[in-house]
DNA sequence: GCGACAG
DNA sequence: ATCTTGTCGC
């Protein structure tokens, strides 16, 4: 299942999208949002303090449990080492692990340029998470795992979700439905 | 001190 | 994150 926020600046709201993703399919099975207003600001490094709460509201509206939570951002590959799917896991005791757009703590080499290709994201000794490839010829996205799963795993479900697109279809979905529903919420009468 | 900096 | 049209490419 995949999570994902939006803003809305000149309103200070903002929407917490969950939406459910069947992994054979790329159905949706189901989905939830949320609305509700910035309590904290944007940090780079502090992005849970900001989008878990209300991301923990939106999993509170669906009727069922998923299986493992696919978040908008970074797991382990986070200066402490502890990233918003990795907050999110623990809280809710589900298997998460995070995909990122960009990074800004570990260093990569270019992994191939076919979709599948990945090479590991490490700093100093460590590696915390890779560089996957989920599109010919686009930038990668930064897989890294955030509680109860193993990177490969992470990465493999990273691709399954992503047969067309670079971002994985679950957070891809959720992004699309909370921006939607920022914009129907604001609309006279809904 | 300087630059970089998930969303 | 968000502001934004057309445009290049498969």
């Amino acid at each position: 299942m995949g999570l994902d926020v939006s803003y809305e600046k000149a309103t200070n709201r903002v929407c917490a999208a969950a939406v459910v993703i069947e992994l054979e399919s790329l159905a949706v099975t189901d989905m939830a949002t949320v609305v509700g207003e910035v309590t904290f600001p944007y940090v780079p490094g502090l992005l849970a303090f900001r989008e878990a709460p209300i991301l923990l509201e939106a999993l509170q509206g669906l009727t069922n449990e998923p299986e493992v939570l696919v978040c908008d951002g970074y797991g382990i590959a986070h200066p402490r080492r502890f990233g918003l799917a990795c907050h999110l896991g623990v809280l809710t005791g589900l298997p998460s692990f995070g995909v990122a757009k960009t990074s800004f703590v570990a260093d990569f080499v270019d992994p191939g340029p076919r979709r599948g290709a990945g090479s590991p994201l490490r700093e100093g000794g460590e590696t915390l998470g890779r560089a996957v490839r989920t599109q010919d010829g686009v930038k990668p996205v930064f897989v890294s795992v955030g509680h109860r799963i193993g990177l490969d795993q992470a990465c493999d479900i990273t691709l399954k979700l992503c047969p067309r697109y670079r971002i994985p279809e679950a957070t891809r979905q959720a992004d699309i439905a909370s921006r939607r529903m920022l914009r129907t919420a604001s609309w006279p009468g809904g």
